[in-house]
RNA sequence: GGCGGCGUACCCAAGUGGUUAAGGGAGAGGUCUGCAAAACCUCGAUGCGGCGGUUCGAAUCCGCCCGCCGCCUCCA
């Protein structure tokens, strides 16, 4: 059995088979540009970095696209509020969205598309839309009519009387119906406008993704992704439109992240508990927040905590110190071939829906065996241990530096911010050895006391005495 | 109101009918060590929110109840 995929679609798992053998075309809905990305972001974002590879993983030739949405009311009100331009308020948080996601190990994508870069595909779609009767003007604004597509509500699972019946929408009149949302907005005074067949405006929100996605990735492609929150109504209008208007499926295989929230609620700017993304990865490595995502299953919601990035920190320092170990054990024996056993592990694991908590305990299993091996002295069979272990990391985005740099990392981040001094710490040290050689036990266990309550742990070693953050 | 999700040990978290309920952290004991740390070994849920039911057999299926959360409005 090969990897299954839940689908949103028919909610359940399915065999993931794509359109083109060998080949693999994912969109996935990216960041709107009006404020720096949270952790709740970060989520998605690695969520789908890891389908994504684990895709090339599994061999498959993988074209990932995500978008930039740099048009909308929030980047209009913020510009507005800052007495500057749209653009400069998108290109500020587009660069500030780059450098986060290089902190967090992201791939890029095959293409980065942009709302603005797009307004003649999707003006065309509106048009086509237009001609086939699924599409109305009113005083410059353009609507889609649910009621035009019969399929309304098949992915979020609601008809439209249910819908219809708990709409907590402001009614605007001239809409056919409440549920019809807008293809294309007439520009107000002050707002950026594009010339179109209905005047000048600007496109609606969901209409961006139909046309970007089919731009790149034709129609139907296999995976389409995002946050769960945007099922409905964004992900149920981009088929609606893109259905409609070509009469052909959009996207195969629907998938959704579930939540991070924080003291058990939703991570979202409105409601203000968020933490962003750079205060994060300035407190701790990166890679502590990726192990921490992957821990729990990308479908399950996640409660937000410290203790809990405290953990995962500690638990990849734990991978980086086994690959310490068998790097010196095996150092000068060549590159190994990756043990397959391993890798068929993983791959078991991993095929069942991305479950990354399996793929991680499989990961910490061969931790405690590779130590064992290691203790007892045994270094025959490492090297494909490990460089199966590497692959594996690789696919989750793990481990991408070397192990010494991680230690030296941590360290760096510690002194800083606690305001030690290295040339101090390593004075201690040599201090204590001083007085470990004459035999002065009580002062070297003073010394060591002293660098344990600035949170400095040392071990001993038959190279020396290295000390590391606890 | 409609639709959906979740509740597993002190904490985090896999597991959707069948051997001893993964893995990590914390804790206890041990090996090692001048002492430690790291690493390794051993021990921690006779029970999976509650009550019923189906079944030879259920954390897993069904029903009811309790608690928490999300979507239905911009939202990863």
């Amino acid at each position: 059995m090969g990897l299954q995929i839940y689908n949103t679609l028919s909610a359940s798992k399915e065999e993931f088979v794509p359109l083109n053998p060998g080949e693999v075309r994912i969109y996935v809905c990216g960041v709107t540009v009006y404020d720096s990305s949270h952790v709740g972001h970060a989520r998605a974002l690695l969520t789908f970095g890891v389908v994504y590879r684990y895709l090339k993983f599994l061999g498959y030739q993988v074209t990932f696209v995500r978008n930039f949405t740099d048009l909308d009311d929030k980047i209009i009100d913020r510009a507005s509020r800052e007495h500057t331009t749209c653009d400069a308020i998108s290109a500020r948080y587009i660069d500030e969205f780059n450098r986060d996601s290089k902190a967090l190990g992201l791939l890029a994508p095959a293409h980065e598309p942009k709302a603005t870069e797009h307004i003649p595909e999707i003006i065309a779609l509106i048009r086509r839309l237009e001609e086939k009767g699924m599409a109305y003007q009113v005083d410059g604004d353009v609507f889609f009519p649910v009621q035009s597509f019969p399929g309304y509500g098949k992915l979020s699972r609601r008809n439209l009387e249910e819908l219809e019946a708990g709409a907590r929408i402001e009614i605007d009149e001239r809409k056919k119906s409440p549920l019809d949302f807008a293809l294309w907005k007439a520009s107000k005074e002050g707002e950026p406008w594009w010339e179109s067949p209905w005047g000048k405006g600007r496109p609606g929100w969901h209409v961006e993704c139909s046309a970007m996605s089919t731009k790149y990735l034709g129609q139907p492609f296999d995976i389409h992704g995002g946050g769960l929150d945007l099922v409905f109504p964004h992900h149920e209008n981009e088929i609606a439109q893109s259905e409609g208007a070509f009469g052909r499926t959009l996207a195969r295989y629907w998938m959704h992240n579930g939540f991070l929230n924080l003291n058990k609620e939703k991570m979202s700017k409105s409601s203000g508990n968020i933490f962003t993304i750079r205060e994060i990865t300035a407190e701790r490595e990166a890679e502590a927040l990726r192990h921490y995502f992957l821990l729990s299953h990308y479908r399950s919601p996640l409660d937000f905590s410290n203790q809990g990035l405290d953990e995962a920190e500690r638990s990849i320092g734990r991978i980086y110190e086994t690959m310490v170990r068998v790097e010196q054990a095996t150092a000068g024996a060549g590159s190994a071939m990756p043990d397959s056993a391993l890798l068929e592990a993983f791959r078991r694991e991993m095929d069942d829906d991305f479950n990354t908590p399996r793929a991680i305990a499989l990961i910490f299993e061969e931790v405690r065996s590779l130590n064992r091996l290691l203790d007892d002295g045994r270094t025959e069979r490492l090297g494909g241990r490990a460089a199966a272990l590497k692959v594996m990391a690789e696919a989750l985005g793990l481990l991408h530096r070397s192990p010494q740099l991680f230690v030296e990392s941590r360290r760096e981040r510690w002194i800083k911010k606690q305001g030690l001094s290295e040339a101090g710490i390593k004075e201690l040290i040599a201090r204590r050895d001083r007085a470990r050689r004459e035999k002065r036990f009580e002062e070297a266990d003073r010394v060591r006391e002293e660098l344990k309550e600035m949170g400095i742990a040392l071990e001993d070693t038959p190279g020396g005495t290295v000390w590391k953050v606890r």
